[in-house]
DNA sequence: AAGTGGTCTAGACCACCAT
DNA sequence: TGGTGGTCTAGACCACTTA
């Protein structure tokens, strides 16, 4: 069933990860028929077919060792039918909340429109150039569990909004859909750095936890069309209550130079 | 210059972080070369070099737009002459605090043979099950920042080694050496977890800071051939002289499914 | 020796963006 | 309209692992 104007390797994609929950192209022990089999099965070249393994690779959901096999990875066989997690790992904080079986919410403490000061320089803007800021605390069964501030250059707003910004801000939206709504600007790329801090009076004060309690800080800049950075975020999470999980593989591997 | 036995990507990789180094291929404002002239340039088919840009584009170096051109990230043109680094981000803790210019030391608190317990899950084995557990804490400065435990199943462990690691472990390797020299084993893939939490009394002790001091605790599985896991580690860094900085991209993303 | 994934080519056509 | 990156094919050969 091959749908157009979708690109084959992301239609072979959702194919295999939907068979190996399925356990259909699976044989033992968490291998995966060969490429060769695949190809013969999708009747689609081999080429394409490794351009979706590669990016299953990718994203650690199975390994490729020459001479032996593809494996699936377990996050994958421990827990079947997660292939729409796997695919959609929109980092929205509503969806994040509610995918752990909470009643997710948003409270916007601040926006408006002020210098970019301090943080002109991740901007690569200069410190007198306005920009938007959005502070908000979001919600897992009432309690503020991460408290986010986003900063956008106000020139990348479209002027119609600009005007009206405070009136119809929604607050629930993560801060890709709002740069893509109302700045016409797409993320395709993402600088993250993540540390461990304590609660100062003020976070403490926003997130009911105490001054001392672990938080983890995540600063982040991102990058727009043509490299030009979009937006500076600094977001802290309940240590207790929040962890990244990561899948790393070797990123770029030079064999033999 | 073309060398035998090393994939031609990996060679175009190379020549194109070089040539952007020295500003070579680079137009203006960051923009690249285009394909089919880098295919030209360098006498090889757009295939293998849409392969090398594919890997540098996942590792954060460049990103592509189609209809427009490639982009070379900031990271690069901050920091020229940074290609070495960005080839080579062996998560080596000695070598890792030296790149930050201290005196790197490492110090191993306990080496020995215990049953698996409560990890035995991570590692997929019985709770009775034999480990070699590592416990090692690295010094910047001779000021302690990393606390390391590290558990690999016996198993793996080569049986002339399993004799005399106590008197012959090498205190500054790191897991993925030790893997590799004692065991024949190589980390395919590893799944992290960050957390933020507070040094307790042991920890504080350890690391010559007070309890209730920030730590970025990270648990990690690394998995090896066959997506066997082979080490477990628990690692501890010091809040405010370690963090973490990723490159992000959309991993699978999937037009119009 | 057989089977796996890894590399590489040549060429075709499509989708998107600027002008 | 022309140029860019994105998709896809068919086929060849290589490198590695296992039996």
């Amino acid at each position: 069933m091959i749908h157009k104007n979708v690109p084959l390797a992301s239609q072979v994609i959702f194919e295999i990860l939907s068979q190996i929950d399925s356990g259909e192209i699976v044989t033992e022990n968490k291998e995966l028929l060969s490429e060769a089999e695949l190809s013969h099965r999708f009747g689609i070249s081999r080429s394409t077919i490794r351009e979706a393994l590669s990016k299953l690779e990718l994203s650690g959901a199975v390994i490729r060792q020459q001479g032996i096999g593809t494996y699936v990875s377990p996050v994958l066989t421990y827990y079947p039918g997660s292939v729409q997690n796997w695919l959609n790992d929109a980092p929205n904080f509503i969806d994040l909340i509610q995918r752990e079986g909470f009643q997710a919410d948003c409270t916007l403490l601040n926006i408006g429109i002020i210098p970019a000061n301090s943080i002109a320089g991740f901007l690569e803007i200069n410190p007198q150039t306005p920009v938007i800021a959005i502070e908000r605390v979001f919600l897992a069964n009432a309690a503020p569990v991460i408290h986010s501030a986003n900063f956008v250059p106000l020139d990348l707003v479209e002027p119609y909004y600009q005007e009206k910004f405070r009136a119809e801000y929604q607050c629930g939206q993560s801060i890709y859909e709002f740069l893509q709504q109302r700045c016409s600007s797409r993320v395709y790329n993402q600088k993250s750095e993540i540390r461990a801090v304590l609660a100062d009076e003020r976070l403490a004060n926003l997130l009911s936890c105490s001054p001392g309690t672990p938080l983890l800080q995540v600063e982040e800049i991102g990058y727009g069309s043509k490299m030009k950075p979009v937006f500076y975020g600094l977001n802290h999470f309940q240590g207790d209550k929040a962890s990244f999980v990561e899948m790393r593989h070797p990123t770029v591997w030079l064999r033999g130079v």
